[in-house]
DNA sequence: AGACCTTCAATTACATGTAGACTCCTCTCA
DNA sequence: TGAGAGGAGTCTACATGTAATTGAAGGTCT
């Protein structure tokens, strides 16, 4: 009666895995050896072996065909390219959010914005971090598109292991102006006004990455 | 002296088990057991087991914790979800594929559009979405953008799967006009008109598929 | 010193063994 | 007849063995 229904190894190697490559633990670069984790983890090589090869899959690791797999760094002209698909994709959320928009997400954006605007004020990087993710994940579950919240998703985990290498703040004070823009429009149930405001504001981001990596066109 | 660089056998079970997928041989909701595959393919289920887990990365199958994987089958309601996506994404590719231009790239697409016309006119399907196919990687590849160029990729997968289901064509005339606008868009260096046109291209498909499965919203 | 070869340890990719979970079938009993 | 127990067979998930390859270290010859 205590049953989980997924109590494999391998999910806990990949979540145990993943959170090391997030902490910088295994920072970008490291060799994914997996006899040695598979001994560091005191588990057997067959659920490493799997879990490496999610993580390829998700592009925490790249891997080469006799060489094993390394730990991805995601470097800023990547992130310019990233940034190119988050700002449609952003954009999309935003409108199709605004279609099915109810009274619990505006107050739950609301919220995010209180937060976020709280963590500015006491520069407490970690809580404008996280707020400001807060932000775009509940705009993006709104959407209703599985699709949509899926590559989001993917695209944040890009951006996660980029932090490992790069800055990739853009001025904790532009993004919470966005972030205000992009509720305005979206309370005012106007979906294009909000794709467009959405679009912006990560076309800001990608601006000022380009610029700080100077680069790329 | 013969040395290809990749001469693993996960990666012939994988094109194999893709192609059995897309020939319909093996059809949607097929039970992937990894045994019968190793036996069929004569392999040891090692390689079998990768390749199916490949599968299931790139949504060619699904699969529940202890129940093995099946083969996926992409419903109309998730096509319009996808189809939400691919409308940004290809307008993103036409707009970035302004902005690298090149008389190859209007050569390339002229061609691709001339044997779509002459393939809709002598009635012949399979040269039809071939051309069509076609036309939408150049304007991709052109894009430049790596993670467009993916994401598209695993997009026309899908779809291709979804075909074994639904019928997706949405009129073969419209498409060519669809492209024809598109074209002209791209002559004209005008990345904004680029990436209306084929946002409207994909959202006259997506309209075609939500009525001809009449539902969601 | 520097280029080349040899050797050695580590690792990948594949093969195979097996406990326990799941499915399906049959048989029992109300 | 239909619900439910029981059992057989299949499969997944994990464990482990191993050939061949790779990368690094060290040695040799010029």
């Amino acid at each position: 009666m205590s049953g989980t229904a997924t109590d494999r190894v391998v999910d806990g190697v990949y979540a145990r895995l993943r959170e090391k490559i997030f902490t910088g633990e295994l920072a970008p670069g490291t060799k994914l050896s997996v006899p040695a984790l598979a001994e560091l983890l005191e588990v057997s090589r067959s659920p490493v072996r799997d879990a490496v090869l999610r993580l390829v899959q998700d592009r925490l690791a790249t891997e080469e065909p006799r060489r094993g797999a390394v730990v991805a760094s995601v470097g800023a002209a990547e992130l310019v390219t990233i940034y190119e698909v988050r700002e449609v994709l952003e954009g999309l959320a935003a409108r199709l959010a605004v279609e099915n928009a109810g009274r619990r997400l505006v107050r739950a954006l609301r919220e995010a914005l209180d937060d976020h605007q709280h963590a500015v004020d006491v520069s407490d990087l970690a809580a404008t971090t996280e707020a400001d993710m807060r932000f775009h994940a509940l705009v993006r579950e709104a959407s209703g598109n599985h699709e949509v919240i899926r590559l989001l998703d993917e695209i944040q985990t890009q951006v996660r292991l980029a932090m490992r290498t790069t800055t990739v703040t853009a001025g904790p004070r532009h993004a919470l102006d966005d972030h205000r823009a992009i509720l305005t429009a979206i309370e005012s149930g106007d979906p294009n006004a909000a794709e467009q405001v959405a679009r912006a504001h990560i076309f800001r981001l990608r601006a000022a990455l380009r610029e700080q990596a100077g680069q790329r066109r």
